[in-house]
DNA sequence: CGTAAGTTTGAAACTAATCAACTGTTGTGG
DNA sequence: CCACAACAGTTGATTAGTTTCAAACTTACG
């Protein structure tokens, strides 16, 4: 972008936007180029496969803008999404030789990807990526102690409103508009985050709308008009006004 | 042991028998001491709190015998157990500053504990330390996808089986007898494990009984009849004989 | 032994799933 | 540019699996 000379290497790492919300985070200025020189920039269309579920998991991504659905299938196809991938999220933490898991974009997505082998040495490399990689971790099994509960003791609509809750929340940490909220996904893919059916996510929007919670707007996104009620009804506490 | 001199100072970790299935097996000999240095070795009754919900996680635990339940809890009451943990297992590692989660003894358990600051120096020092750990929250978030696929999407009867299943191959890793599985807890840790009632898992229990996959045996061991016909309630395969 | 805790079993009630129809939206090719 | 097809979302009626409530039974243990 510099009106410089030919510039013969100028590194993606340098000026990413992503950088600041991303593991990179953590790699000193100069340790970048190692990153830059092991990573390729990929983009996704509006549902494609990024990982397949079952194939060897040759890489490890960050993804750098769209969003992405990570799920687990049973043999009759049943499925539950595990997670949802934002700008700034790290995809690989859980992979062992083999994916059990599938990973799709929701919209167009670009992701850096790394040979996980070459992302192994890189850890090895630098410590403060490996730090950086554990606390996500650490992080992730927050997270995922959350969605635990949910699914063995919440309600559909405490489920429903602790989901946009949760959407909300990650859209602030990465510095995005939570007003105007924006979801991706459709109404089956929350569903199977959920543990519910297409149905049931449908009514419970119902509710949220006609108790004057939320309003639902054109194009995947929505208000949150009384944030207060909504986190009451995320934890089961219905009885205040 | 050894019949030599004094022995001023052995530290409790080189023989310790727990040492090669726990997290500590990524240290080396000459780091042992360091280790042993910042740990106390501490013994809990059954029933005892390990961690109390909502305090500052002021430690971290390396569990040496006995057996834990963790736990998350909705403000109403509503519980989740979100693992069981045995000899060999680590607590602490989905921890931030003040713990989220409750833990406790099913049985008389022992552990050593390392104050949270004093074993996140041990991290830095120990770079081996920190792989290891990192590759314990990978294999851990694998295991939680693997509980969201089935509170998600599985049956009563498919979560019971998953669970013992689970038990039996938790069982084999430790090297301890798989045949009588023996299990710590009581149905109401296991409903809140699997997101059911007590009397729903007595009932999943009476079902694999008189179908012949199990036999329950007296002090809370089971014997596993038929693991292949186990497998497939697992999976929701149930049509093969 | 006797009590308390844990487990099993039965009947009724309820939440969410299933089945079904309809509406709205998106994208495409005639 | 509109018609159509495919997909997505909503709404209603019915069903089913699990919960809830209740009581009897079993086990562990002081």
């Amino acid at each position: 972008m510099s009106a410089a000379a030919p510039a013969p290497f100028v590194d993606p790492c340098t000026e990413c936007a992503s950088r600041p919300i991303s593991i990179c985070r953590a790699v000193p200025h100069d340790g970048l180029q190692r990153l830059a020189d092991r990573l390729t920039v990929k983009c996704f269309a509006a549902g494609e496969p990024i990982v397949l579920d079952g194939d060897a998991s040759a890489h490890v991504f960050n993804i750098t803008a769209g969003s992405v659905k990570v799920f687990r299938s049973l043999p009759d196809g049943r499925r539950a999404v595990t997670g949802f991938l934002f700008r700034g999220d790290f995809l690989g933490l859980a992979q062992s030789e083999r994916a059990l898991f599938g990973a799709e974009a929701l919209e167009p997505t670009t992701a850096c990807r790394f040979p996980r082998k070459a992302f192994r040495n890189l850890l090895l490399e630098m410590p403060q990526l490996e730090t950086e990689l554990l606390e996500r971790a650490s992080h992730e099994l927050e997270q995922a102690q959350d969605q635990l509960l949910l699914l063995s003791r919440k309600t559909a609509l405490e489920r429903l409103s602790s989901f946009l809750l949760g959407l909300s929340r990650r859209a602030q940490e990465r510095q995005e508009p939570a007003d105007p909220l924006r979801f991706p996904m459709i109404r089956a893919d929350m569903a199977d985050y959920l543990g519910l059916t297409t149905e049931t996510v449908s009514r419970c929007f119902g509710r949220l709308k006609t108790s004057g919670v939320i309003r639902l707007l054109a194009g995947n996104q929505a208000s949150i008009l009384r944030p207060d009620r909504l986190a009451q009804l995320a934890e089961g506490e219905h009885a205040a006004a």
